[in-house]
RNA sequence: GCGUCUGUAGCUCAGCCGGAUAGAGCAUCGGAUUUCUAAUCCGAGGGUCGCAGGUUCGAAUCCUGCCAGACGCGCCA
């Protein structure tokens, strides 16, 4: 970014336009790298101001070659600008060092409000909802880093009729204590599996769960008394595994938040004249939007999930005021936010530009029925474990015991965050223990382990980097330290591409494309035991891309590490 | 049946608001360690960009149709 506005700037200058997004948007890579640093394609700016390609290219060739800091050269529609390493090194690293933080966002502070995670309490933490967690999470703290004020919501899923099955279960079985307490969601899930499972041959066991639910909306204490234990100990258990990710929400309101402001939200929606009943349900007609039509009640009288997220969004406007609502739900559930959205606009709400569903593809090839589920919690042990293992294998570092569990942890967890973060949301994930822990090529301890080395050499060089202006920076002229400051240079575009598309893994991708740049220079460019000058250069270069490096793994939720 | 999404190297993916010779990782094969961590780096092979049309000076990228897969479509969440 430093360097294509820099280029952009004296582009629009030279030419007496205003285009600067235009042009920053034409500058590329060159096809080839001998062809320069940075390329112009003029193809549109041309076009926008009647000028051949070849013409405007030539054109800028003239006048950009006034300047002394880089060449620049025509090639057919195309412009080739190279620039002297030190150059770009000043220009880089001046920014890297001295203006860390993104320039914040006009006043007034925009809101953006973010429900992710939400599990459901009964259900276990499974490696699906790792996606959600892990996703909603890096755009909680991108967000935030663009100067953005974020509220985190966890909408656990706390409410409807799989209670009442457990709570069947619970009167049949009487309390484990010991278990509740220890893992609330494990043991509420293993009562209702069980329970679920007697009930098939034995319809009692159904009316009984029935009757419990009904007893539990409306507000039996017996029932209420053992819900909210049941809750407590899950959330209590959850806050556990977010622990171990670094992630931190502002609520838990779950849907059982929402279970008496759901008759306001109807209310609402029927003084609009939007409601009617059919077969006894009452429902929103979507024609106009061509949808089908959104259910507010069933026919025995009680809400539906619809109606609970009616009700959430309704609360979340009026409680937050919020510019931006995202909800970090899987693809499956795209109609029915397109019903939410639908209806409210129908009540003249203007939430279309606002309420975004950030859908992502779910995880193939794992089912609860077939016990092929895999808990997040077995997953994160077991990635710990085979960092642990690969750290034993390491004959050239010795680790301290305390190190040895700090850093397990911190790369079997950067293998299992980053794995989930690499690709675009949209795709759909077949899960595979070996793709999901890997710690080489495309993985977060690749990442890790570029940090670790930079961390490695500038305390081998037992010097602070540091930058100054008119620095010893024109010591450097390696191909490999231009494309490192290169690198660097586009961070702060990648930031805002990832939360403009609200897609983490443009971060991701950027961050191994940084890393493996920073690996060429490492394998080509010593740096202790070079002359002073040359030292101090390169130790203020890797600086910068460690800070960058370490920047992007902390808005991913990935631990820089000193050592590995 | 209708709707949404996906289809690029053996596998997993990037590139998709049109532009120079389609890029990575894994896997396979071959190399690199008396110097800052080999969880790394270098090299090789590997492609009808699902298929067929269309728009354009130019299409993996935009439009249409088709094929394949995933998901969704009134009383689960």
């Amino acid at each position: 970014m430093y360097v294509k506005q820099y280029l952009s700037k004296l582009i629009n200058q030279s030419l007496n336009i205003h285009e600067s997004e235009m042009v920053i948007n034409n500058l590329v890579p060159p096809a080839q790298p001998e062809w320069g640093d940075v390329a112009f394609k003029t193809f549109q700016l041309a076009s926008k101001l009647n000028l051949k390609p070849v013409e405007l290219a030539l054109s800028l060739e003239q006048k950009l070659n006034q300047n002394q800091e880089f060449k620049a050269k025509a090639t057919g529609p195309y412009l080739n600008i190279t620039f002297s390493t030190g150059f770009i090194c000043n220009l880089v690293l001046d920014h890297v060092f001295n203006r860390p933080s993104p320039p914040p966002p006009p006043e007034p502070q925009p809101t953006v409000v973010i429900d992710f995670s939400s599990p459901n309490i009964a259900k276990p933490f499974g490696v699906g909802h790792l996606r959600s967690t892990v996703i909603g999470a890096a755009l909680y703290r991108i967000f935030k880093y663009l100067g953005y004020k974020v509220i985190g919501i966890n909408h656990l899923g706390d409410w409807g009729t799989n209670f009442g099955m457990i709570l069947t279960g619970y009167e049949q079985e009487g309390e484990n204590t010991t278990q509740l307490e220890q893992d609330g969601i494990k043991y509420s899930y293993q009562l209702y599996v069980r329970t679920h499972h007697k009930a098939e041959q034995d319809q009692e066991i159904n009316n009984r769960a029935r009757e419990w639910f009904n007893k539990l909306e409306q507000g039996d204490p017996k029932a209420i008394e053992i819900w909210k234990r049941f809750r407590e100990f899950s959330i209590k258990k959850f806050k556990q595994t977010y622990q171990r990710l670094g992630i931190e929400f502002d609520h838990y309101t779950g849907e059982s938040f929402y279970q008496h402001k759901t008759d306001e939200a109807i209310d609402f929606l029927q003084k609009k004249d939007l409601t009617e009943v059919d077969q006894g349900m009452l429902i929103v007609r979507l024609d106009q939007y061509d949808l089908p039509p959104l259910l507010l009640k069933k026919s025995d009288g009680s809400t539906l999930y619809a109606t609970r997220e009616i009700a959430a969004v309704l609360y979340r406007l009026d409680t937050f005021n919020p510019d931006l609502l995202l909800y970090v739900v899987g693809n499956p559930q795209e109609l029915h936010f397109k019903q939410i959205s639908a209806a409210l606009d129908e009540a003249g709400i203007k939430i279309k530009e606002k309420l975004i569903h950030v859908k992502f593809g779910h995880i193939l090839g794992m089912s609860t029925r077939k016990g092929t589920l895999v808990f997040l919690d077995d997953l994160i042990d077991e990635a710990v474990r085979r960092a642990k293992e690969k750290m034993q294998e390491n004959k050239t570092i010795s680790y301290s015991e305390r190190e040895m569990d700090f850093i397990s942890s911190k790369v079997g967890i950067g293998a299992l965050v980053f794995n989930d973060l690499k690709t675009k949301r949209i795709k759909d994930i077949e899960f595979n223990w070996d793709r999901a822990l890997s710690f080489e090529g495309e993985s977060g301890p690749y990442l890790q382990y570029a940090h670790a080395r930079i961390k490695s050499i500038i305390r081998k060089s037992s010097q602070i980097p540091r930058y100054q202006p008119d620095s010893v920076l024109d010591q450097l002229n390696q191909p490999e330290e231009k494309a490192l400051a290169l690198a660097i240079s586009d961070f702060p575009m990648i930031i805002e591409q990832a939360a403009r598309e609200y897609e983490p893994s443009v971060i991701s991708r950027y961050l191994l494309d940084l890393a493996s740049t920073f690996s060429k220079f490492y394998h080509s460019c010593q740096v202790v035991g070079s002359k002073p000058e040359l030292l101090e250069a390169r130790l203020c270069l890797i600086e910068g891309c460690r800070i960058t490096l370490a920047k992007g793994l902390e808005l991913l939720g990935i631990e820089p590490l000193n050592k590995m």
